[in-house]
DNA sequence: GATGAATGAGGATTCATTCAT
DNA sequence: GATGAATGAATCCTCATTCAT
């Protein structure tokens, strides 16, 4: 499955490129092994893009720019805060179903790349953080979310459970079964919106 | 107030490392720019390390070792499970109010590393998430946690939560005022035990 | 009044080169710039030309014909030994007022390319020095110039006046107007043949 | 004789430089041959020097200020315009007769380079040119030299045929025994001092 | 003729590590 | 302990050249 010789070459770079960082991680993967791994010559890497950086750059653009959409949709679409953060949730915990390498490079060497491609992109992902904190915010206002939390922190956290629970999965901490990745979106939501408390049934103060 | 010309070179060989993979990241970081920082000849550093890894390997075990023992330590000390979670983020947070550079080459060199440091070191690491894991199934089974989540997925949640407050810190992302750590305490239990949503006022059950 | 389109491509692409390697020196051009320049695809140069090394020698050979020709013309067809002289240094100067990136590729990548084209075509190149040698040597003989130094001395000494004229325009050293290109010709004529010294007015030996 | 195993290895590297540049031509010699010709570990030509352009910047600017110094010393300590001339001419070539490596090497990469290390060391070399035109203009102030060749010129002549002659060494196109050495300069000063024309003797038509 | 994708050897530079003093 | 010169493997990137269309 996955790369089956995409009939561009292009893509084939990239899709190439997504396996061997995944595996050996960026500094650890050398051009041509992004080369062999496509089973392309060394210098076409060169031909479509400018550099070893610009490969780890548009893979995290396109890929970014489609989450950053899908939040918008979510936001748009969905009712209840609860709603929306578990399909914020749900989109990203898919998405590394779908492709956990994509995921894992995306995550590992460039979101939480803080001394390199992190800061880079720092204006996209802060936009992320951005977009799930206005949410907060509107229901916030909306009454269905406590103030208690500035929608800053709040964002952070929620987006920060979810990136944790998949760093589980690429670190192997944590089951990956197709169970596993249903509970997970639940399981973070309820964390997050529910809260782990139980609520004191009694005369709670 | 920092590296103050610590006596002993190899201290100060391991605050500049801190210093300088802060600023620059591990691999951004020559042996020669340590050693430059600390003031001391290039050959001094493969004196006391074995390599370039060995400088950040100790700076990570030492540390860890402390957060370790903190998360027990609260365990062991503190009654409810809200205490014992503000008292795990609490460490945390003046962890990186005391050294941020610290912290942040903790988090962004190793914990997160997961194609280098943070596989070597993830016995260490794991040890922390099942600390917490730890506490969550106790205090459900005592009652004050609620069962839904599952332990291993909420302390992703809570620990995730707390690494990204820090990680907003690292990237400026939030801001850093004495008052703003301890708001950032408060905001990450009440966000993981209380819940971000409202309770319904009314005639709720 | 330059390149306008030619006709044939061939062409363009000689001419881009002149501009691309006065510009850039050979070593600092590749066949793209080149291509780039003529407003060709990529291969076409390599239709044309067998190598990057093939469109200079083309542009060097075709114009040091020229070169040749007319110092075989102005050997035939002046009289005295200053006229001759003169004739040569008109014709260089002409040449590279009429056409400065071309002078300044001949002079700058093969003339003076000790260690590589000027090597190539040091057959044809000496044969410049040779037609100046022979010149001076039928001049001391028919007792127009005198004796004491030696043709090939006295014709290296003639040309490399000439070429470092031109190198100073081609560095920018000198003034390059219209007024100035005549002015270099009578200069290196009367410094060379009438020579720097005023005559003693005196009982001059 | 030439590099007897200089003590300090960066001298080895400077002086083997010398050699493969003159044997090669700057872009045809790699790092290694540099090394190795100096006998030394390849890193160690980048212990010493920032880069391979580095390596013939510091062999240009040390001999260059060698030449300016010698034209000042020159012009300060004789007193006619042809000695004056005779003795840059003198040192020039006897520069080239001590060491024609590293005079190859200064001509034929730097000084004539128009595109890449000639224009990095423009004032340099233009200090040259300048101090020559101005031993020129008071010789014709004085009365020495005529006025008719601005003095810009006629130091650009003089420069000219002096290099030409080299360049004539350095093709294997002209003799380089001992007596030619000689005969060089005195054919060179007689050629732009004297003027190669023959004097009408007496009241000749 | 014309195009530009594809190839891959070449070479500069970096830098962790060793070692003689 | 302390110094920094010396080593050389590793790898990115360039770019001339080829070739299928």
């Amino acid at each position: 499955m996955a790369r089956a010789a995409p009939a561009d070459k292009r893509r084939a770079i990239l899709d190439a490129a997504v396996a061997v960082f995944a595996r050996q991680g960026f500094h650890g993967t050398r051009v041509a092994d992004i080369a062999d791994e496509a089973g392309v010559a060394y210098g076409l890497v060169y031909h479509y893009f400018r550099s070893k950086d610009a490969v780890l750059n548009t893979l995290f653009v396109e890929r970014w720019q489609v989450l950053l959409e899908a939040i918008r949709q979510v936001d748009a679409e969905r009712d209840s805060a609860r709603d929306k953060l578990y399909g914020i949730a749900s989109f990203i915990v898919d998405s590394y179903r779908h492709d956990p390498d994509l995921m894992k490079v995306i995550i590992v060497e460039v979101t939480r790349a803080a001394n390199s491609f992190g800061q880079t992109h720092l204006p996209e992902i802060r936009q992320a953080y951005d977009l799930i904190a206005d949410i907060v915010r509107k229901e916030q206002d909306g009454g269905a979310l406590r103030g208690v939390v500035e929608p800053e922190f709040a964002a952070m956290a929620f987006y920060g459970a979810v990136e944790q629970v998949l760093t589980g999965w690429i670190f192997g901490l944590l089951d990956q079964d197709e169970e596993a990745f249903d509970r997970a979106k639940t399981s973070i939501v309820e964390t997050v919106c529910g809260g782990l408390e139980a609520r004191s049934a009694g005369p709670a103060a």
